[in-house]
DNA sequence: CCATTAATACTCATTATGAGCATTAATGGG
DNA sequence: CCCATTAATGCTCATAATGAGTATTAATGG
């Protein structure tokens, strides 16, 4: 049997140039500072095509001084306690069950993050363990007044390219960005155009294209450059050589805006090689519906046959043998997943490609 | 535009029924059970075309008693300290350097882990995250008396494909694996085959197919089996089924063969769509060797003559201008990475498929 | 000088992918 | 009741990607 490869790379090559004595010690004795572990998940649904992710609303401290501003909206979230669940994940549904009443079914880590200096909060020291979570919009209801259901793109307008580029990223982004990356030079000569190369490829500035996969990429830069209201909060020191403070899209507490673009990244990679959609499906659908979901979370349109022959080709839908009819055209059959097709994959790594990007 | 999506998945769907009512809490106070955070490396090297971890030798401790046995080797680990350090990467590259002396390059978060029960030691809770790094051969010197570099294949021996389907499989673990499957029925009728169901995707027991990626998914199933010396380790109950308990491959510390095994399925995985196998090539190399890098990880053996193909044209490589006399035949033009196709990548995100497998 | 061993160059059949064109079947108005 | 409109479906085609195999070329060691 022979194999292909795919082809490329963002490669996480981090160059650290550290190299200390060569001392040994041998075996590892846990043994240090007490920490606090904090779960978040970004929950979340497409509804009405429109992607959206489950806030808890930044409730306002009777403590706190007249005319003080809301605090911005969170992610259900809380600490691990080992006390209670034995596991990470079991302690983080308990959690969500208790803020927003949902109980979930997919779950899955995203990253774990321990910036000291990147949450507004004082005290312990703090880890922050990341979640993802996939709901069906039957599950996603809008009663409670704590929680909020609110589009992702609130959060990230730069990523809301379904009707083409958007006016924020030429109109400001954009030019905010060349004013940074033209500051680069001041600092340290070795680097020459170094910030215009993350632009190129983030960004896909200067010729680059977007890679609607970079979400994170893109947030952490744009933190960097101070250009959103967490890196303002925290005191980045970026922050401080934009005399207008400007403040792209919607803030969210501690560094929960870093884990949903991690999310958003994250699902808008696997839903390409994973049926994970159908996490975000009803029961039953229509396969025009299922496109619907997928380009809410991808943005650009698919090819509407070539998207029917690819799901029905790969085995993931079966007919239920009903039709929609108030489809404003010809009736559409209703699907329903092939969860067999679990069960049945193939050889699944034998797409080997190297790096095909 | 247009994109095509790719077809199915394992889909971790996690189906946790609890329902409890919905009480809603607002906010989101972190306050709770202080715990230490370990955080622990495995670090890849392709020697001599084998592919190799970097291991801590278990000593013996001089209070123990006459005649203990050694304890398992572990993998470079140490407690993440947030005095210290900023970041969880900064504190693992501190503790790597003290105790191995490796400075390192490429290094990726995978997991966090905390399940109650599953080390050996006792004291506080401690959650565990598990990082892969990748080495150069020519970082991964023998010198150390306290470090040891192993093949991966001695802590996961049915991982060992290179040779075709290995003996350990056929002889013992698909044996034992359906012995345990046979006692599924006996526990509730509910799940008819779940257990076979399982070995039908992880071990390709019953005309499934061998997927090199789900290295961990195997692991975690001789674990719950009690065929991995773990397993009794933490006293799991399946353990005391064989009453001559069976123990496959080596052993490792704490949860550290878990994170071999979750290190090995990122890698097998990664190394098909990203270039992370230049991270573990000298800066010349010829594309044999390259291939039989990927090889090492993969197992399979890739055809030499596409292999080829497809890292000349997607412009992986260019060639130095010199050659490799001593190689058994006609002379190999040698090759060093080319950087630059990391800001010339089009757009990596265009190869929609939803689900490929 | 020749047999052996690889490296390298090409060719070919099959599939996968990206785009259109054509047909079918509801709906809402004349 | 017929027709224009709107989608859902069905099919065809050109091109690129993949998996395999055959043919050459250039060292090395008797």
């Amino acid at each position: 049997m022979t194999m292909e490869l795919p082809a490329h790379s963002l490669g996480m090559t981090n160059l650290s140039d550290t190299h200390a004595a060569h001392v040994v010690r041998p075996g590892n004795d846990i043994a240090t500072a007490a920490i606090e572990i904090g779960l978040s998940a970004a929950i979340i649904a497409v509804r009405n095509d429109e992607p959206e992710v489950l806030t808890v609303r930044g409730t306002l401290d009777p403590r706190m001084p007249k005319g003080a501003r809301a605090p911005s909206p969170s992610l259900p979230s809380g600490p691990y306690s080992p006390r209670d669940h034995r596991t990470l994940d079991a302690s983080l549904r308990s959690w969500v069950e208790d803020q927003t009443g949902l109980g979930l079914d997919y779950v899955e880590q995203l990253y774990t993050f321990a910036d000291r200096g990147r949450h507004d909060v004082v005290g312990p020291h703090s880890v922050s363990v990341g979640y993802l979570a996939l709901v069906r919009p039957s599950e996603a209801d809008d009663d409670a007044s704590v929680t909020r259901w609110r589009s992702w793109y609130d959060f990230f307008p730069w990523e809301d390219w379904r009707t083409g580029k958007p006016q924020i990223m030429s109109d400001v982004i954009e030019p905010l960005l060349l004013e940074w990356a033209g500051r680069d030079r001041n600092g340290d000569a070795t680097h020459p155009a170094q910030r215009m190369d993350r632009l190129h490829i983030t960004f896909g500035m200067d010729g680059g294209s977007w890679d609607e996969e970079k979400v994170l990429e893109r947030f952490e830069l744009l933190y960097e450059a101070g250009l959103v209201e967490e890196a303002n909060r925290d005191g980045h020191e970026a922050a401080r050589h934009w005399p207008a403070r400007p403040s792209l899209g919607q803030p969210l507490r501690f560094d929960h805006r870093r884990i949903l673009a991690t999310s958003i990244g994250r699902i808008r990679g696997k839903i390409k090689y994973r049926p994970v959609v159908f996490e975000l499906m009803p029961d039953e659908f229509t396969l025009f519906e299922l496109q619907k979901t997928v380009e809410a979370i991808l943005g650009p349109h698919l090819h509407k046959q070539n998207f029917r022959r690819l799901v029905e080709s790969a085995g993931l839908v079966e007919t239920t043998g009903e039709v929609r009819v108030k489809t404003g055209g010809r009736p559409a059959r209703l699907y329903r997943f092939r969860r067999k097709v679990l069960l049945e994959r193939p050889a699944p790594g034998v797409r080997v490609n190297l790096s095909r990007v």
